[in-house]
DNA sequence: GCAAGAATTTGGAATGATCCAAATCAGACC
DNA sequence: GGTCTGATTTGGATCATTCCAAATTCTTGC
């Protein structure tokens, strides 16, 4: 797995070997140690000596190690971030809202994509601690244990969940607060009247799934009802449309479904819409995430807003705040969902 | 920038030192050479040391230090992705692509989301030579310019470019044929008896606008035709949906529409039929990329396939090829799209 | 039992930075 | 001029690995 000597190809392009520390300490005439202070700005050296050792590293075109630095210090830097499904547009707004705040920092991440599957994840964490990245954002796989996790963490990795917590939640943790996205739909439901309210639900080993459906059926105990149906599904459209036809068939359907995510929605929206329901008179719906789609599909969806972009940058602030005081306390931040009502 | 002793908060856990190769050689009685030998999987040490160093590894929790094995021998096994917007599903499926090829030869990448800004982009591939990948996969912002991404290769950085490459192509590259991909879309409507073609266009100042805007105006030739109008928009839906009023107000309007990417396509769509126009029967609408949304939109929207995955895993291909021999002839790939047709 | 050759194993130097305690420098004051 | 003090600067050791040439061990054939 790791390369010997990846045939080194006899350069032609002779690979300008990098200006070192040392040769730019040489070029200024100062010593190694001063260099080092400049690079880190250290208010020690005096304005002069560092006017003359930047100009060094300018005409130099000097470029700093950071692995080398890594070494002595024990700072890299770099993070990882472990995604589950990043084709999902909700992930990527995620994403994007990391990317923001690690830039403005200087940090970097490195990505990963475990399509949701734990070997992938481990493999990735592995990788993670042989890079000696400084730390973890991880949305976890389903089936993750919790006490994998705890070793990791134990190993001097810190880590910060991200949408999904494992165990007994005592670990850092972002994400939205499904429960009450889930009581906002229901009291929204439940004004106009509907009575059979179902929800499209996901893999149940995650706690995103689970705080969802246990969301809904608290909310729905406080009207004195109950789920009419909570049937699981794959995040994909393709899946949500298939599963329409099962739903409307039975004897008694649901007048109001809740999915699990806009994905799933979008896809039922479509299903529903090919049997000849019209979403939004004949069956309300509402998905979860509240992507750009749902704006322009049509009928618009309605759908609970968790504000990715958000919840990426407060992780993403959690886990530096961490990496830098290992010892503080843990944090578990929710952030609050909107309803967005649409005419669905 | 620089962080000096991020305050290192006097460990209550104690942050459990690593193991070094130097205590593993000790625990298996052999030396460095030998244990370094085994992580690398060399062939020159006999299967029993082998075995007997492993066992070492798994007693005492080894963990491979890449950092300093890179700082010896030059190989990071990790490589930088830069994008120019990851929120574009387009991106995401491109991103998935790359990490799975990645992942299966045991690389990370680094992740930037450069929101087509160069600055952002500068600043990116400066910390990539700074954490010292060994490679770039890059899909350059528009206004990114070809001498600047020369001298960065020349400074022993290798780039494969994405979708997008500027100036004279003569580097690495990998990205549709969106030459093809237009001829595919104007044959398709001609056919159709379409005479009045319009584009829905995107920034000139990358190639992949101005790739297509030459493969329509070519293939519109062929046909005796010129574009009926070329509109510049921008990659949002919003943006496109209100750019349909517009377009359709001319004396003149265009009967077929051919989107920069499927994103502005599927605001067109909603666009117009806000404006009570059906796509499909009023007005033809073809767009780019083919992503999972043109399946269930309603109407379902014909697009050009770029098949997202399939470019990514290719080019991740290409880099690790060339990171294997940098002094190998560029290539440049172009993988052809097919026309995908629904109801638009 | 020994030489030759192949198969393994090894220790010192090197990689490019930081850390730390000690050295040097510059003023201020007597 | 000498001493004290605070501000700068410095060199040697160190971080965890690989490289390389040389040393050691094992086979084989006579």
């Amino acid at each position: 797995m790791i390369q010997i000597r990846p045939s080194q190809a006899a350069g032609r392009r002779p690979a300008p070997r990098r200006v070192t520390l040392r040769e730019l300490a040489a070029h200024a005439g100062v010593s190694r140690s001063t260099v080092s202070l400049v690079l880190r700005e250290s208010p020690l050296v005096a304005a002069l000596t560092r006017a003359r050792v930047r100009e060094s590293m300018a005409a130099t075109g000097y470029v700093y190690d950071r692995g080398a630095a890594r070494l002595r210090s024990g700072v890299s830097q770099a993070i990882g971030l472990v995604i589950s499904e990043i084709t999902n547009p909700f992930y990527a707004e995620l994403t994007a809202g990391i990317d923001a705040v690690l830039d403005r920092a200087g940090w970097v991440a490195f990505l990963a994509n475990t399509g949701d599957r734990t070997d992938r994840q481990e493999r990735f964490l592995q990788r993670m601690r042989e890079q000696k990245a400084d730390g973890v954002l991880l949305c976890p796989a389903s089936g993750t244990e919790a006490a994998r996790l705890g070793e990791i963490a134990a190993s001097g990795l810190p880590i910060v969940q991200i949408l999904r917590r494992t165990g007994p939640m005592q670990g850092d943790y972002v994400g939205p607060d499904y429960r009450i996205g889930m009581a906002l739909a229901v009291e929204h439901l439940c004004v106009r009247g509907h009575v059979r309210i179902g929800l499209i639900a996901s893999d149940r080993r995650n706690s995103a799934s689970r705080e969802r459906l246990e969301g809904l059926t608290e909310s729905l105990t406080r009207h004195g009802l109950t789920p009419a149906l909570v049937a699981p599904c794959e995040s994909s459209r393709a899946k949500a449309a298939a599963l329409a036809a099962s739903l409307m068939d039975r004897t008694d359907p649901p007048t109001a479904l809740i999915c699990h995510n806009d994905v799933i929605a979008l896809g039922m929206l479509s299903g529903l819409q090919r049997l000849g329901r019209r979403p939004g008179s004949d069956v309300a719906l509402i998905g979860f995430d509240n992507i750009n789609e749902c704006c322009t599909s049509i009928p618009a969806l309605s759908s609970i807003a968790t504000q990715p972009a958000e919840i990426g940058a407060a992780a993403a602030d959690l886990l530096l705040r961490r990496i830098a005081d290992p010892t503080g306390a843990p944090e578990q931040i929710l952030l609050p969902p909107r309803l967005v009502i649409r005419e669905t």
